[in-house]
Formats: structure tokens, C-alpha cells, sequence
DNA sequence: GTTTATGCAAAGGCTTTGCATTTCA
DNA sequence: TGAAATGCAAAGCCTTTGCATAAAC
């Protein structure tokens, strides 16, 4: 798909996620999509705020952080927790679905798919009477270039 | 296993991993570990710093985050951050590996186990070169409970 | 015209840090 | 005895909240 194709997508699901929900259609929010789906990879909301600034968008934290809430709402931004207290976001649509590998070392996080996490989710779904929207898998270890540094044989 | 003897078995991890590393085996830290092992469920160090005053150990929450950081690092705790800000724990030896369903609307978490988890952590350690460690599977959705109070059909 | 959303700044909550004192090795 | 650990309180950091202003409907 298009970047510009993704965008334009994203954007007409945020806009009537926000009209079913009685929610605004403000500029704000739709600049904080775009800006979002701008950029590959995970981020946090203090660069998400140095980049719109250093664009001369007017925008809060606060906002930030709101619109961070309806975009998960809507499945559009998933957040995760990876190692110290701030939260890590990304965005979510049309991408495969994926989980992640993080070195305890380094700190690196790389993504796997596993078409096996289906069916435990179907399988939870069925034997816990489950309504099951989303999962996260995270494995920790060791990278296999922090191995590599540790014993140079 | 009977309790008392679980107790003396992570005592005897602990203390080895201590003297391993070069930490001292003081009072503190074996009183907390015991006060963990003493109770089932996921618990905060808010939740541990009110049992142990309760008890009238003299022990502060600066010491309880140190410690916390020790029992994990020997896999005799894991730390878990399913809903706020506040991290959770919870013992970890001895106990069936298992992870986490958590309902989106009451907050409530329940454990499952599925074999397919190892085999996804085998296959990533071989294709990725990945010295695995730990994992955490977190599913997230509505439980049965809150499914049957929003339609009571 | 109402009501919701925004920006700013201040408050909040969990966690870490600094330092004098205690205690383990 | 010397180095590490503790308790207490203060500081830090991320996130949320309150309120006056602005803007969507």
C-alpha cells in the first residue's frame, strides 16, 4: 500500500471512530494521526512531542496523551511497556501482526511473528470464555550480537 | 511441596545467588523473601511495605525495591505491568509456568497455561539466535463474567 | 450558543537517589 | 575495620488533572 494510500485510510477510521463515539473532529487529532503513521518503529510520547514542536505544531503533552487513548481505542496505536516506566507506542493498522524479542543487554527490540499465538488465542477464547481483542508476547534474553561481544571466540 | 519446605529451598537459591555475587545475607532480605513466599497472588511493593509494617518489621520501601531487583534477577519473582503505572510481582519458583488473561473492563487477571509457548520460545531462540530467558504472554479482551452482565440473555 | 477540546502549569503517584547510620564479612 | 546495606526523606520522572481559553458542532 501507498504511504499516502495508509494515510488517508487511517484517517477515515479515526474520523468515524470519533462521529460514533461523539467525540470532535479536531485538527489536533488528525495531525497527531498523520504524524504517527509518518514514521516506522516504536516511540514515546516525549519524542512524538519533539518532533511535532520542531514542526511548528502547537500541541500539549496532555493532548498527547489523550489522543493516545482514543488511537488505541480504536486499534490504531498499540501500547507497550518494554523496560523502564515511560510507555513505548506504535502504530497498529495494516501492519502484519507481530510480537517482540528484547535483549536484556542492550536494551534492542526486534519483532517475530508465530502463527501458533492464534490459536492460543482461540484456544483461551473457547475454554475461558473469553472475548479476546489483543495480546502481547514478549521474550527476554540475550541478542545474539550481546553473545557474540561476551565470548569473541 | 510442603510449604515450609518450599521456603527453605528459596532461602538456599537465594542465599547462594547472594554470596555468588558478592551481596551480604542480611536479615532484610531473607524476611522479605519469606513475607513473599508467605502469600499466593500478584502483590505490589505498596501492598508488601504495609504487611511487613503491619508485622512490625522496621523495613523501607527503598529497600524493598532493591530487593525486589535481586529476587528477580535469581528468577525467584517476576515483575509484571498490566494495568497503571505500578508494577505488580509475584513468586516465581516452584510454580507451573504460566501466563496471564486480563479483562479490559474489571481488571481482573487469570492464569493459563499452553505448551505451545515453549515451542514458540525454541523456535525463536534457533531462528533469531537468541539466548532466551523469560516471556510474558499477556491476553487481553472481556471476561465470561462481564459478557453475561452486559447481555443477561 | 453549548459543550467539548486544548494548552499550560501544577499536582500526583510510583520509583530512585543521597546521605548519615548501621551492620555484615 | 572497611565496604556494603539500610531507613528516611527528598528528588525525579512520567502521566494525569484543573482551569481559563479556544474551537467544533
Amino acid at each position: 500500500m501507498v504511504v499516502a494510500e495508509q494515510q488517508a485510510n487511517v484517517q477515515r477510521i479515526f474520523s468515524e471512530y470519533l462521529e460514533l463515539h461523539g467525540h470532535r473532529r479536531t485538527p489536533e487529532r488528525f495531525a497527531i494521526l498523520n504524524e504517527v503513521y509518518a514514521h516506522d518503529g516504536h516511540f514515546d510520547i516525549e519524542r512524538l512531542y519533539g518532533r511535532m514542536k520542531q514542526k511548528k505544531y502547537r500541541v500539549s503533552r496532555a493532548t498527547l496523551y489523550n489522543t493516545m487513548d482514543l488511537l488505541m481505542d480504536c486499534d490504531l496505536v498499540r501500547r507497550h511497556r518494554f523496560g523502564g516506566t515511560q510507555a513505548q507506542f506504535e502504530k497498529a493498522h495494516a501492519f502484519r501482526q507481530h510480537d517482540h524479542v528484547i535483549c536484556e543487554r542492550c536494551g534492542g527490540v526486534q519483532e517475530f511473528c508465530d502463527p501458533r499465538i492464534q490459536q492460543i488465542r482461540n484456544t483461551v477464547g473457547e475454554v475461558m470464555g473469553f472475548d479476546v481483542r489483543h495480546h502481547a508476547l514478549e521474550i527476554h534474553g540475550i541478542c545474539r550480537n550481546c553473545k557474540d561481544k561476551q565470548r569473541p571466540s
